[in-house]
DNA sequence: ACAGCGTAACTATGAACATAGTTAGTTGAC
DNA sequence: GTCAACTAACTATGTTCATAGTTACGCTGT
């Protein structure tokens, strides 16, 4: 069996994250879950053995850093092949294969549900998707006035002329999320009504 | 380590199917293909040995057939504890946790791409999303004129007071579908304008 | 008579993920 | 001075999923 190429997105994940600066594993874990967290969620116990397996593969370089009297800590430093291996993904059109959306399996079958069980998936169905639209709109909030101190980071790094690119699209992506968030409410206000039309 | 309870939709996603009538493993994968499948993907790989686990956890009765002289094949019923444990399922609300996109991943960090790979990505999300837009709509239209082979067996098995819910529900599905493919297009387009803009 | 295609069912392997821990140092409040 | 809360890093285990096979039957056309 080989390894087909061009998936693991965890792997490009922290790579995004590590772009911008060196972090710890710890580091890593911490700030993944208030950026890239949000569209790739992942736990520190994938964290930890794929960054070594980065490193093992010659995308990252772990530096040991004392932590306290007997503890250390490695910071990983994106290596230039680490660069390219994420430009790379980032340059490739990714292929559209798995559809898994217990939501939609659901509701096709909602015929099997109590008429109240239905409305209240419906309703979780809304209350999740606005909290998740409103913490988007405060994010590109964040992101618009150079408040978020993620991208702050990475702007400094970055040269002038790419500032503009580098929140433009990370407000892009947001406002796709709540896109879709609003679609997701709308459909479910919609199986609403549908409830109380069929369940009488 | 325990088994966490509530999960595992593969398995609801097939009992959602024999509900409405015995299949084989190989029927189950066809049917898969043309209804549940696209809500929730699953290779037969997974199906055959899944049917198997759901038999001897009781929710299935498996039938052995005759096929040929020497070959045989096993026809799966659902049991009463099976319809239990999908009713279950349905009367369950689902709990939000993993958020996994690739798509949106990559967006975020769009300013590492050459143009015209970023205008080809978001041109092959529009090209994808707008064939199952399209998909979904003949899909809808079969079940409203109820000339969708599955659901038409799915009916006849069903009391006639409750045909329009099992349609009803169905239709509803796809039209969800259908509003989120709209908007990953109406983004996407967005995007291709925003590449304009920042790529210049 | 056999080639080709579709039906039927299954196996093997590894990677990705989720859940649930453990160990140990650091900081600040009482 | 000790307890809680947090930082840091890691381990263990089982499940889910993807990829890529294999075996064997049955029907149709040439």
């Amino acid at each position: 069996m080989e390894r087909t190429g061009g998936e693991v997105s965890l792997r490009y994940a922290l790579l995004a994250l590590l772009t911008s600066q060196p972090l710890t594993g710890y580091d890593v874990f911490k700030q993944f879950e208030q950026s890239v967290g949000y569209v790739w969620h992942a736990p520190d116990s994938q964290i930890y053995p794929e960054l070594r397996r980065m490193e093992k593969d010659g995308l990252l370089r772990g530096v040991e850093e004392a932590w306290g009297k007997k503890g250390k800590k490695k910071r990983y430093h994106i290596t230039p092949e680490g660069v390219e291996a994420f430009r790379a993904w980032i340059n490739t059109t990714l292929d559209y294969t798995r559809e898994r959306d217990p939501v939609h399996l659901k509701a096709a079958y909602l015929e099997w549900a109590e008429p109240e069980a239905a409305r209240t998936q419906m309703q979780a169905h809304i209350a999740y998707h606005s909290s998740r639209a409103q913490q988007w709109q405060e994010m590109i909030a964040a992101l618009e006035d150079r408040s978020n101190p993620i991208l702050a980071t990475r702007l400094e790094a970055a040269p002038e002329a790419d500032r503009a690119k580098i929140a433009g699209y990370k407000i892009f992506t947001y406002e796709g999320m709540i896109e879709r968030a609003n679609a997701e409410i709308h459909w479910a206000r919609h199986g609403l009504e549908l409830i109380d039309k069929l369940e009488s």
